[in-house]
RNA sequence: GGGCGCGUAGCUCAGCGGGAGAGCACCUCGUUGACAUCGAGGGGGUCACAGGUUCGAUCCCUGUCGCGCCCA
């Protein structure tokens, strides 16, 4: 029994656990053994995360594809998991033991730390996961893996081993992106240039040898700089080598500031005349570009901040070398200040002594931190590389041979784009959470990377042993105790790059580096989706590090799907208060309407703006369906064993499987074309329009009249329809279709395994199998036999329905306009009715009258006087409304008809009367033209004649 | 500065070479036995602008304007 009323909620908690015990979802079922594997990598989703529209989107579009494969017999592994997301959970844990006042990290040490966060992970770890549970996500929840699990740390170690003895890993010192904030490196990615209104301040530097005189410009260089605080670590002055301002001061020499140091005038490009006043400072160890400019003309490298960026030149060898006497005051004066606290300070004493010479305003990018939203500083420190332009070369091939594509194909150029200009990737992080990197240090600095602590210093006291740095007998002490060796061996403090081990997930989820069953039968995997927000910080990753050690790309497509905005279009955010909390529209409308709205929106080329009445909307949608199912299930409607809707006699019966047919073979190709919008507006068109507007209606004097062979046959086929929907619905609405096929009939198994009603596209090796295994072959792979009515078609069918359906219509749409009260019952006269007609009309005249209040239907050789006349398909259709119509609205009525109709006659003629039209134009589309002109043509006629009636009635 | 995308009904968007479409909103009517979380009907658009290609352009090309995003 199907309850009276559609609750969501009640049907969700419930079907979830019918899932989880039948083991649905679960990859590798035995039922399944000989399927084609249908793969697809959860993105996994930060494990201090909760559940936001942004997920919503990506996990209904991965669940509709692999629902949809699912039951076209495929062995789906939807490969689930959450990313330990290093800086992210590391916050959050010291933020919670600052509120509970608790001894923060430094004080806990490092062993302590980490087993506070993983008993954080224990407690609050699997809140996504439950709620994506709740969206109805049919992962394979038995396989769930976490990216600092034993297994995936084991691929990532011995991804870093192999890579850095490939020399595709390396340490190096060179500017990073340094965060004073959280204290450690981070990506070019994870940095954010944000615009500022800063100033532009133009000093003076004076000229080595002259005596610098602020009223003379002779004595000195004015420089441009957006950060004066620098100024204390310059290395040179730059002008570029065509300005003739400056030509003849390259080579000279200028004294800094404050400071005393010597440092050159130098000529590079990279100074740029436009800007500014044309000469820049350079500092090697704050800018990037500086860095560059150092290099060519080998400046030394100056750094003058510390890690949390204040200013550091007390005891700083590099600051004070070569400098005179008495600068010493200046450097204790401005050490430990903050670097804009700093700035002040400098700023002001130039000015003091004449060194300022003006500032302007200036909005330029800032680089700010991703995580902590402080000003990034570039710094100069050791960290560990990928050699990342050498891994994308194949990554690069691969998706130029098309052996991955992306989907829309746009996405490529931006990839393209992206990867050929790729720098090195910085992958050791200055934190605690997250995989050490497997590096260990001799007290000389040598480095020696194994995949185990053992091996590593096995190798580090062999080295050190062989150099005679220990004795064989120390070795080996140290060999054997920990406490021996430390100090003289110590291990790289660092983690890697929480986007290192993401890169490993295709394989690293599977069982990799193990030779796992899994690994073979599921890698590679068959589509990505994600956002174009993680392109490169995921998807191009996964392809350098899939092709490099699987030598196959993890994905052969890539779905990229857009952002899900509010209804205005602005971006969700907590600070502009406009969130909507995917679980709360879940709570008041049901998971199967979010998903739904989701997906009808999920258009390539457009961002989808989500308001709560949408999803309302698409809630109204599924009591739709469940009032249609109750419907049928009060008339007793049941898909008998054996019933074949092709077989059907009667012709509502043919054409609404002529009608499940076309919507089946939609929605089928729009999935896989991943246009999850077109299949979901495919069905709720069919559902809605076709099957509850008109095939019910018209149905419904069949199944309330008496009993026989076509109320029988109506009853199966309504049933049969309706199964038909509820496969083509459930991966979209999972839940209440599988609550609607479980009690409307007793079935054999659950819908989310049920068969797909249309076959899928063969593949080579099936097709090879069709040719040589016949019908009863055991080997014939059964969804290759499950019936398909998916092809069905008929087209008389469809003309008869489509008379009925334009008959109603047309007779209602004139009832309206007229005012003619619902409870008015009037008369129908078919004027010279084709044979065809008089033949339909026994069949339909029930139905007829019932949805267009008829009184009853005659035939006569013309209309009556004074009847309103409407053009159905060619023929007229007259209503003898004497008396209750006002003939002047009915003239007007008619006069807009005849209008049209003239208008599609001129329209046409134009054309047709255009040799050249009629020359070059297809022949198809000239006939189509000359059938238009007839039958406007037909048109015209009868609208005169009525007209002509019109007149002689009044 | 480079790149990508978008400008179609009041709103959100489909359509992307041969007669302008949907949903929502709006207006009118409706207690017909699945459904008022509903049914029936209706109004509303020089398809941003200007050129070009074509027998024919909302659709292809070029440019302009406006909006959004990414990278420097």
């Amino acid at each position: 029994m199907i309850e009276k009323n559609y609750q969501p909620a009640d049907i969700e908690g419930r079907m979830s656990l019918i899932w989880e015990d039948s083991r649905a979802f679960s990859a590798g079922r035995p039922d399944r053994r000989d399927a084609r594997p249908f793969t697809i990598v959860i993105p996994p989703p930060n494990v201090t995360g909760s559940l936001h529209m942004g997920h919503a989107l990506n996990n209904t579009l991965q669940d509709i594809l692999c629902r949809f494969e699912r039951m076209r017999g495929r062995d789906v592994l939807w490969q689930p998991g959450t990313d330990h997301a290093g800086i992210a959970t590391q916050m959050v844990v010291e933020r919670q033991l600052m509120e509970r006042q608790q001894p923060g990290r430094r004080e806990m040490g490092r062993a302590k730390f980490l087993e506070r966060v993983w008993q954080w992970k224990a407690e609050s770890g699997g809140v996504i996961v439950n709620q994506l549970k709740r969206l109805g996500a049919s992962c394979d929840w038995s396989r769930e893996r976490f990216t600092m699990d034993e297994g995936l740390s084991r691929a990532v170690v011995k991804v870093f081993v192999e890579l850095h003895r490939e020399g595709l890993i390396y340490k190096d010192k060179r500017l990073v992106n340094w965060d004073p904030k959280l204290l450690t490196a981070i990506s070019d990615l994870e940095v954010q240039q944000v615009e500022v209104k800063g100033s532009l301040w133009y000093l003076r530097y004076p000229l080595a040898g002259i005596t610098f005189n602020p009223e003379d410009p002779m004595s000195y260089i004015v420089v441009a700089t957006t950060r004066p605080e620098t100024m204390l670590g310059d290395g040179a002055v730059a002008v570029h080598p065509d300005d003739e301002r400056y030509s003849h001061l390259v080579g000279k020499h200028v004294i800094l500031p404050l400071v005393g140091r010597r440092i050159p005038i130098v000529a590079d490009e990279y100074s740029d005349p436009e800007k500014g006043s044309g000469a820049v400072k350079v500092t090697p160890a704050h800018d990037f570009n500086d860095f560059e400019v150092g290099r060519r003309h080998s400046l030394p490298q100056i750094s003058v901040l510390d890690q949390e960026a204040r200013i550091n030149l007390v005891g700083n060898e590099d600051y004070l070398h070569g400098l005179p006497e008495g600068s010493m005051q200046l450097a204790e004066e401005l050490h430990g200040l903050d670097r804009f606290a700093a700035r002040k300070q400098i700023v002001a004493r130039l000015e003091d002594f004449g060194f300022l010479d003006r500032i302007e305003p200036n909005v330029h990018m800032v680089p700010h931190g991703d995580r902590s939203g402080v000003i990034i500083e570039p710094y100069l420190t050791d960290q560990w590389y990928v050699d990342a332009k050498t891994l994308a070369q194949p990554a690069i091939a691969a998706v130029r041979s098309g052996a991955t594509t992306f989907v829309p194909k746009n996405w490529e150029k931006t990839y393209f784009e992206w990867m050929e200009n790729i720098q090195p990737w910085c992958i050791s992080r200055q934190l605690w959470w997250g995989h050490q990197i497997p590096a260990w240090y001799g007290p000389d600095g040598k480095v020696f990377v194994a995949e185990t602590e053992e091996e590593a210093v096995g190798n580090a006291l062999g080295y050190y042993v062989e150099q005679e740095v220990i004795t064989p007998e120390q070795g080996r002490e140290m060999a054997l105790d920990r406490n021996k060796r430390a100090g003289f061996i110590t291990r790289d403090e660092d983690v890697l790059d929480t986007w290192f081990s993401s890169a490993l997930w295709p394989f690293s989820t599977l069982g990799w580096p193990d030779e796992t069953p899994e690994v073979k039968r599921y890698y590679p995997t068959d589509v990505l989706v994600t956002g174009w927000d993680i392109i490169f910080f995921w998807v191009a990753r996964m392809m350098m590090m899939g092709l490099h050690f699987m030598k196959e790309a993890p994905f052969s497509t890539v779905y990229i799907h857009r952002l899900v905005r509010d209804e205005k279009g602005a971006k969700m955010s907590k600070s502009k208060g406009n969130v909507i909390d995917p679980l709360g529209v879940i709570d008041d409308y049901g998971a199967d309407a979010l998903r739904f709205a989701l997906a009808r929106g999920a258009a390539h080329s457009h961002d989808i703006k989500l308001s709560p009445q949408l999803v309302e909307t698409n809630r109204n949608f599924a009591t739709k369906l469940w009032n249609a199912c109750r419907f049928a299930e009060m008339n007793d409607c049941v898909v008998p064993a054996g019933f074949d809707p092709t077989k059907a006699r009667d012709t509502l019966n043919r054409w609404i499987a002529h009608e499940t047919a076309r919507a089946t073979r939609e929605v089928t190709e729009a999935i896989e074309a991943y246009r999850f919008n077109d299949a979901a507006n495919a069905i709720y068109r069919f559902v809605w329009n076709v099957y509850c507007d008109w095939y019910l209606e018209l149905a419904k004097p069949v199944l309330m009249g008496e009993e026989g062979v076509a109320k029988t046959e109506t009853r199966a086929m309504v049933a049969w329809a309706r199964d038909e929907i509820l496969k083509l619905l459930h991966p979209f609405m999972p839940f209440i279709t599988e609550e609607l096929w479980g009690v409307t009939s007793k079935r054999d198994g659950l819908l989310a395994l049920a068969p797909w009603s249309r076959k899928p596209s063969l593949t080579p090796e099936q097709l090879a199998m069709m040719s040589t295994a016949t019908i009863n072959d055991p080997l014939m792979p059964p969804v290759l036999l499950a019936f398909d009515a998916a092809e069905f078609t008929d087209t008389s069918a469809e003309a008869e329905i489509g008379w009925v359906v334009d008959l109603v219509t047309a007779i209602r749409s004139v009832r309206a306009e007229m005012n003619i009260a619902p409870a008015t019952l009037t008369p129908l006269v078919l004027a010279g009715a084709s044979d065809e007609t008089r033949e339909r009309v026994p069949r339909w005249s029930d139905v007829i009258r019932r949805m267009a209040r008829l009184a009853d239907i005659s035939f006569a050789d013309r209309p009556p006087e004074g009847a309103v006349q409407l053009l159905v398909r060619g023929e007229v259709a007259a209503l003898p409304l004497k008396g209750v119509i006002d003939l002047s609205a009915e003239k007007a009525r008619l006069d807009k008809e005849l209008a049209k109709a003239e208008a599609d006659i001129k329209r046409v003629d134009a054309k047709l009367s255009n040799e050249k039209f009629v020359a070059n134009a297809p022949e198809e589309i000239v006939e189509e033209e000359k059938e238009k002109r007839e039958a406007a043509e037909a048109r015209k006629a009868r609208i005169l004649e009525a007209l002509e009636r019109l007149k002689n009635a009044a």
